[in-house]
DNA sequence: AGTACAATGATACAATTATACAATGAGACA
DNA sequence: TGTCTCATTGTATAATTGTATCATTGTACT
């Protein structure tokens, strides 16, 4: 699933995770009737007790987007209607950027200087075609 | 633990805990990804209340050096603190860039439209002096 | 004495984890 | 077919961990 959470943002992990698979859902990413992860597998994924999953599972079935089914798993249910599906989507672009600056932030950089890295990041991948390696300088 | 606090000092028990804790992490007796103790562990262990070792900690963690997380423990902190060397710190910074890029695309989003909202992002920083509030409008 | 302030303690609370449990489904076998 | 067993799934509840808020204590200063 690659997830993205943040262990010390001060926002409690169940609610980071019904963000996240909001977002993957508004993104179609995740369409309905494709099963997510289990609990214990998206736990085990992520480090945290299963039954935090579960929590962050539970809202999202209360909502009504995903089921939940005791002893046969979780499904995507209803994907949000098209304008709500971009805000969604909008949101989630820019909180994904305010945490990659808070990120760089906490190591040490200026949104100024993490900005010019994220450029040339986007240079090079116009030269490549690809984004870069994360090994290819070691 | 066996943290050498001094009651008679007059230093407040908090600001020695710190102190202690400083020290075991940088002569290496404490490791990142280390778990300390709990506060209500170390508080029993020194005779104080925990709520005066969660202080302690909580201090720490704004520093950075240490993540405190409800209902989970307190750990030394995994990323390099910002005066860890410049090229580590490069190096951190790009993977970050290269993670907040491949993130975007999952979301949905081109390196060109993500480029554009961090440099939104950035002009809002600048304007409000602060990074937006994550729940701004929930 | 009286006041103000910092340090510490008491209590209630929220997030996460640990453990035991119940429902479902796949395979073995009569 | 039926049903047994067992692994896998989500559920329920209590224990553990850090957080928030206010009360108490001690000290310094008038």
């Amino acid at each position: 699933m690659n997830l993205e959470i943040d262990f010390r943002s001060g926002i409690p992990i169940y609610l980071q995770v019904v963000e996240r698979i909001r977002e993957r859902i508004a993104a179609s990413q995740l369409a309905p009737g494709d099963q997510l992860p289990t609990v214990r597998s998206l736990a085990l994924e992520l480090r945290v007790n299963f039954n935090t999953i579960a929590r962050a599972y539970r809202i999202l079935d209360e909502t009504g987007i995903i089921s939940t089914q005791q002893g046969r798993g979780t499904y995507v249910t209803n994907t949000p209607p098209p304008e709500a599906s971009e805000k969604i989507r909008q949101k989630a672009l820019t909180e994904l950027a305010r945490r990659s600056f808070a990120d760089a932030e906490r190591l040490g950089a200026s949104p100024e200087e993490f900005n010019q890295i994220l450029k040339d990041q986007v240079a090079h991948w116009q030269q490549t075609g690809r984004l870069s390696n994360p090994d290819s300088d070691n």
